[in-house]
DNA sequence: CATGGGATTGACT
DNA sequence: GTCAATCCCATGC
């Protein structure tokens, strides 16, 4: 059967912008951040393959919104499906999905990528040749995808940043799970979420280099 | 209004 | 392994 192209019904595009729908973030933020991994975020030319993610959700510490809503955190607790981007230590923008229905204040931080697309980019913006060290880091990735402040709040399925789902035949093994990286509070929870990748960022779980290596 | 602390990175001992 | 860069914002006076 062939498909054929009629007046007024314009052919599907293969490759058109295919963006995650709000409804995948309205969930709980411990199932997003494992069903991210494989999926695609692409900003200007530039886009890469989700391979690290964290998780973080009012009830602990260690999220931003644990404090409540004020100006800072307000995105989080906004509708799901929107960026929350936020400067770290006064130099790094961090990349975060905004999760879980309106009124709760969760994300998923998007710690690293395969470079996918626009590698010419990255290496300009980031001053680097080895594709395994253009996006192997929260800040790396938003400086690779040129990804900055005014990000934030815009919506990840109809502006500029956006995030598609997994690329047909690309196939994410059984995440590995660990504790979040560089945090003092609830240190010990298990909400890092890594696919099996050398562009995971330091340190590696326990586990990763030995299914690299085979 | 002053101050202190980061969901990091890269350079260096 | 250590350490500084650098800015936003929450908090306290």
């Amino acid at each position: 059967m062939t498909a054929r192209a009629r007046p007024g019904r314009p052919p599907a595009r293969p490759g058109a912008s295919v963006a995650l729908p709000a409804a995948f973030y309205a969930r709980p933020v411990l199932e997003v951040a494992p069903a991210l991994l494989g999926c695609v975020v692409r900003h200007g030319d530039a886009a890469g393959v989700i391979v690290e993610t964290e998780a973080y959700h009012d009830s602990e510490p260690a999220c931003h919104a644990h404090i409540g809503r004020t100006a800072r955190t307000h995105v989080l607790f906004g509708p799901p499906g929107r960026a929350y981007v936020y400067r770290s230590y006064g130099i790094h923008a961090l990349l975060n999905a905004v999760c879980e229905p309106e009124g709760v204040g969760a994300a998923v931080l998007i710690r690293a990528l395969e470079p996918l697309a626009g590698l010419d980019g990255m290496r300009a913006r980031r001053g680097l040749d080895d594709p395994a060290g253009l996006c192997s880091g929260p800040g790396k990735l938003t400086q690779a995808l040129g990804i900055g402040m005014e990000g934030n709040a815009t919506d990840l399925a109809t502006g500029p940043i956006r995030i598609e789902p997994r690329l047909d035949g690309r196939l994410i093994e059984a995440p590995l799970v660990g504790p979040r990286i560089g945090i003092t509070k609830a240190a010990e929870l298990p909400w890092r979420f890594c696919a099996v990748s050398r562009s995971v960022s330091r340190p590696w779980p326990p586990g990763l280099r030995d299914r690299l290596g085979g």
